[in-house]
DNA sequence: CTTAATCTGGAACATTCGTTCCTGATTAGT
DNA sequence: ACTAATCAGGAACGAATGTTCCAGATTAAG
């Protein structure tokens, strides 16, 4: 019959994501993409649509990635508390390697685009409910085993966490954050747990 | 001699401020600015210089009236503790007010612009510093008093709490946040002080 | 009334934008 | 070898971008 395809879509796709979450949707022109992710405009464009089709498909990547990710890690963590700390300090850590400062993909497009995107506005809605509910899940288990306070209830931590989390990623676009800064706020904040 | 300017400058930067707020930099055009700023194109280019320059001076004056507002509110509140709950509690309030949620414009700028605006960046670090110092100062002056309590310092609790308002202002772009939701971070960051 | 500075509105600029289309080379299966 | 799908590269499009410039109206002071 025919070619096959010779290149991998979602390889295509991550890369895309790397490029918008670093300068944003606006900030990102069609012949960025072309130069960056290695692929002809045309074929781009035959397989991905428009550019804005090709930033909801890169932002709903982004989202599986870290819902997974996150759900790993809380879900067969030993110690809840200590799973969470190191949540937090990997965020500290990445804001803190100054070559990929690029902070959290998803908080970056929540504050350019959501307000004016119903689409945009859509994936950013459900990837906070998702994650709060994968933070509360594992603190209620982790207040079962006495590693959580149960002063505040799971979701209220949880919507904490996800507010905390929030912080350090923006704080991750500025230079300002220091490593002492960035884990005095991570202390302060594992002190409510 | 001549005729005398007829427009207030500082207003028209006010309602530039506004619309950068609103639509973040990339997103407003020069023709959204004349727009909704109601000067002719060759005024505004004539008294700001490029959009850039206007972008800058509407930074700069986002910054000048907010850190007076904060410094008014805690400079002289008799309880340290009541004054941070309620700017807290008023950045919920902002959140929640639907028809003007745009967010923090410090914040929005911050994860637009500041990864690639030496200009920004300066203007964001300068804004977190000075922020963080009047915190600190009150808390200082709180722990004095016996209203906040002395287990973090300061400067620890000023990151906190600069982090903790990022958060919220950031779930102001999106319309997921509830009350219960944002009320619930308030609290629990409260319960730290 | 004259002068001179403001201000408006719109024309005009080159550049970039996102997008479409075409040509031709490449390659896998029949 | 033929076919047909897959690619690259670039030309081309109109629209929008930021910016400059100019003609003319407005208005305050001499």
């Amino acid at each position: 019959m025919a070619r096959t395809k010779v290149f991998d879509e979602q390889e295509v796709l991550k890369k895309a994501m790397q490029l918008f979450w670093n300068k944003g949707y606006n900030g990102t022109s069609a012949q960025d993409l072309v130069d960056y992710v290695g692929l002809s405009r045309s074929s781009l464009y035959d397989t991905f649509g428009d550019k804005h089709g090709l930033f909801i498909k890169a932002l709903e990547l982004y989202r599986t990635i870290n819902e997974a990710v996150l759900e790993d890690k809380l879900g067969h963590a030993p110690d809840v508390r200590v799973a969470i700390q190191q949540i937090l300090m990997q965020a500290v850590e990445e804001s803190l390697a100054r070559r990929f400062t690029q902070g959290c993909f998803m908080v970056n497009t929540t504050s350019e685009l959501a307000l004016h995107d119903s689409k945009v506005m859509a994936i950013v809605t459900a990837n906070r409910n998702r994650t709060e509910v994968i933070f509360a899940t594992a603190i209620l288990r982790g207040q079962d085993k006495g590693q959580i306070s149960k002063i505040h209830s799971p979701t209220a931590l949880a919507s904490f966490l996800f507010n905390t989390y929030t912080g350090i990623r923006v704080a991750a676009r500025s230079e300002t954050a220091s490593r002492d800064m960035l884990e005095n706020i991570v202390q302060v904040a594992m002190s409510v747990l």
